[in-house]
DNA sequence: TAAATTTATGACACCGGTGTCATAATGTAA
DNA sequence: TTACATTATGACACCGGTGTCATAAATTTA
């Protein structure tokens, strides 16, 4: 079975291999007569373009980076389910690139990667989004990217993300209406600015209930599951012991929770929990975990979107756009007693 | 700053760019005098062969397809991180592929991923490895590929698997040498290999202790959380109820020990639980859950850097490989009282 | 020292597409 | 009917590498 090209089409149709481009490009100036020879040619023929020679003269790879580097797998894999579906949508292929957020060999790392794969354009997720030399040293290879889940910036980059603030206030607000007052809150990694949205938000809500902010009742956590362990330790030793805490995600929320229960305590009888993200893991352990979903799938699937057509034109206004999140509550969390 | 070529690399080194070429792959027959002065200009320039160009030239993409249709996502990273180790080693870009394994779209889709992504090779991850139609499609097709954790085959299939009969047997052990012998067993999603040999290591065990099987101890489930939700729900309203349940993976493992939770049951002290892989969440719930820790990254890696291996140069013997897995014991079994 | 090998090098076609530009065919205005 | 636009088409160079083969230079052999 001879392998069949441009040419083959070509000869077969009885024309010429630029007009077969055409056909395939769905360029104008092609008679109504040649086009529908050529389409039926590439029927009979079993024609698919191939896509590395496209790529060589065009120089695209028709591929996209999808760069990470976060604790939480789950998320993770949200994102790349997000971002392979837009790539799908645009016969694009998606190529994850975990590597380290920390040190100074991050951009040649990065500049290694275009090197290698000529990738068209970059997701960048978090914290990535939000480091601002990797942003202006892909502008400078001009290399587009798109942003997910990072913050508001004043400038022209693609940008999806949810609005982490609005989120946490939510998720405090719903502690307070339980009664809660003496909320404890575990930190993330101080890399991400979601940390410090989700900071926000928790007290913003305190503030305008006038519950006054306690420092103590902060954890510094990096949304590890094992960073979890550690701040719910000094939580639950803290005496007065809070009734409620609120981890900046959900895996830390379930460290919380395992070790509560490990110490007897009852959840959320003895404390209310609460997390962020709605993880698979929210609703895998019992008592299931009141949280915050965000659209994460859908964020990276707009990111991505517009990242290609971007690539493929680019455009003068940036996008940039909030998703909504929701509450949702399980039961980790109850009214105190 | 204009690109840097193999055309501009040859003019500055006053070669043709076949010298340089040579150079590149370090081909026979280049003066050391000449090998130095093209390295020099290498340096000078900053140069890095255009990979999309030497694709096209050698067909070749070096890119790996990993193809994927698992309910369990910590797997799947899993996978990918011992996937994307071997990549990186060998200059290699992972492309994901998440599809369907039900359906005669498979092989159409598959067609279609050749067709737009010319892949050097493919990884099947269960339950694709054990697929004998897709195996013999990429055989008609020339296309490489490496089964990971599928069934044994006596083929010429490069595979790398662990032994999911023994550490079924084994962690039945377990539960028997703790005086349980009414126990449970979770079938996995019956279309992956590892489900059958996991029940066949169950079944051993318990023969090899004269405990009779029961038919009515055995539930089918899919290695979903969901799936193990209704076979926990079958299992504890068995009376008498099983001292201990044995699952064929921790999602279905945690969905028991969840739903024994809310039933007011003690694990482990009312009911044993056992899971398979070691999945994160095995340590993330309390009590962590019994299990059998498998070594899927190195499985994977090692299958990935061999299919690379064999990209480049064809080989004889087939590279057919069993990893150790190993028991991992945690709080979710006891001895019985 | 001449002939026969071996080693080093380059010219050139090729991989399978796309971009540019010239030209042929067709349509429209004068 | 002629002049002028417009549309359709193809020839050919090009993207940046690699493969083949001829030939020049260096080395060995006779």
């Amino acid at each position: 079975m001879k392998k069949v090209t441009i040419n083959s089409v070509a000869s077969h149709a009885g024309v010429s291999k630029k007009t077969v481009s055409r056909v395939l490009n769905n360029e104008p100036n092609v008679s109504a007569a040649t086009r529908e020879k050529v389409l039926a040619v590439f029927k009979e023929l079993d024609y698919t373009p191939n896509p590395i020679a496209r790529g060589l003269a065009q120089n695209r790879s028709f591929i996209i980076g999808c760069l990470y580097d976060n604790p939480s797998k789950s998320y993770i894999t949200r994102v790349q389910t997000g971002a392979l579906e837009a790539c799908k949508e645009n016969n694009y292929n998606l190529l994850i690139h975990p590597c380290e957020f920390r040190g100074e060999a991050l951009i040649n790392n990065i500049e290694q990667l275009l090197q290698t794969s000529r990738l068209d354009g970059i997701v960048l997720t978090p914290p990535f989004g939000d480091f601002a030399e990797l942003a202006s040293f892909l502008k400078s290879k001009k290399i587009p990217y798109a942003r997910v889940a990072s913050a508001l910036l004043q400038d022209d980059s693609i940008s999806v993300r949810s609005n982490d603030e609005q989120g946490a206030f939510e998720i405090t607000e719903h502690l307070i209406s339980l009664g809660h007052t003496s909320i404890a809150f575990i930190k993330g990694h101080p890399d991400h600015s979601a940390t410090q949205q989700r900071f926000k938000g928790y007290r913003r809500s305190l503030a305008s209930h006038g519950i006054e902010f306690d420092e103590r009742l902060v954890e510094e956590g990096n949304f590890s599951y094992h960073s979890g362990v550690d701040s719910a330790r000094s939580i639950l030793d803290l005496c007065p012991r809070p009734t409620a805490v609120f981890a900046s995600n959900d895996y830390m929320a379930a460290a919380v929770l395992k070790l509560a229960t490990q110490r007897q305590l009852k959840v959320p009888d003895d404390i209310s929990i609460a997390g962020f993200d709605n993880a698979p893991i929210a609703r895998h352990i019992w008592p299931g975990l009141t949280t915050i979903a965000q659209p994460v799938e859908e964020m990276t699937k707009q990111a991505v979107t517009q990242l290609i057509s971007h690539i493929a034109q680019p455009q003068e206004q940036p996008y940039q756009v909030t998703l909504e999140s929701r509450l949702i509550t399980r039961e980790s969390t109850s009214a105190i007693k």
